[in-house]
DNA sequence: AATGGGACCTGCGCGC
DNA sequence: TGCGCGCAGGTCCCAT
């Protein structure tokens, strides 16, 4: 799933969802989602209220009562998903029940993704070596960031030590917006092409949040429903369609490993 | 410092 | 119809 804007549209809606309810059971059904000791995981949790739901690049953390955080990171193919009981599905991975007897259900078709429970998740390393959240950044700091990196921008797009919280649909989208080779050195980017692509990053980011994220496959928000930007991405996916701007064929080649789409022509 | 590959997993769509 | 392959929105770890 789940890019920033993706992971803030979740914490947007189970903040409203999820404020003062009192975890009562916590069901861990597949251990390995959950770092250390299943028992241990559910006792830190259990009889806490929820506070408050931040995120941090794509960290979705719900603050406890006592002082606990419960962190989730939902990698590819993690949904947390509110409901009544007979929601679960078989992809149910953990289930915190509430003392209201509604759940929030982890979901993981893939089973990357991870749950942990943390007293300070400020010092979890994970987060201490995380880039700057866009929002934070301006035109000019972004551009200055490009300085003597000789990578590759996309992959460096993708680097949650650079930037936090873009992945691969919106760096792929950004670059288009901004005219840039994905391929291209970051210094070589022009001042005023670094600039423009921080501006199509923020921008790209905005109205992606504003549509609730991107549902291509598994993403989807906190009460099981999709995100509509997909309807608006310009290259992700289109590999054989047109560019908007000269016709040329969307194509897609892997760079630094990663499906990357672009239009060969308009890109430089 | 940067890049490439594999690992972690399941499941889908495609070509033959 | 069935099978094998490539691919998937993320991140970590290792080797070069």
């Amino acid at each position: 799933m789940p890019e920033l804007p993706e992971v803030e549209t979740v914490r947007r809606e189970l903040a409203r969802l999820l404020k003062g309810r009192r975890i009562a059971k916590v069901e861990v059904r597949r251990p390995q989602v959950v770092q250390g000791e299943p028992g241990e995981f559910a006792a830190a949790l259990e009889g806490r209220s929820v506070r408050a739901l931040l995120r941090r690049g794509k960290l979705l953390l719900v603050e406890l009562s006592g002082g606990k955080t419960l962190a989730v990171h939902l990698k590819m193919t993690g949904q947390l998903v509110y409901g009544e009981r007979s929601e679960r599905s078989e992809k149910s991975r953990v289930v915190i029940r509430f003392t209201d007897g509604t759940e929030l259900a982890y979901n993981d078709q893939r089973l990357f993704g991870r749950l942990e429970a943390v007293d300070d998740w400020e010092a979890m390393p994970f987060v201490s070596s995380l880039g700057p959240e866009p929002f934070h950044l301006t035109p000019r700091k972004f551009r200055e960031m490009l300085r003597g990196r000789r990578t590759r921008i996309k992959p460096l797009l993708l680097d949650q030590h650079f930037v936090a919280g873009i992945g691969n649909i919106y760096a792929c989208e950004a670059l288009f917006r901004a005219r840039v080779d994905p391929a291209k050195p970051a210094e070589k980017l022009s001042d005023a092409q670094g600039e423009k692509l921080f501006r199509e990053i923020v921008s790209v980011l905005r109205e992606a949040i504003s549509c609730k994220g991107s549902s291509l496959d598994q993403y989807v928000r906190a009460r099981g429903n999709k995100g509509t930007y997909g309807k608006y991405h310009r290259v992700y996916g289109k590999t054989g369609t047109q560019c908007r701007c000269c016709r040329t064929r969307i194509v897609r080649k892997a760079i630094g490993g990663r499906g990357t789409y672009y239009c060969p022509s308009c890109q430089r």
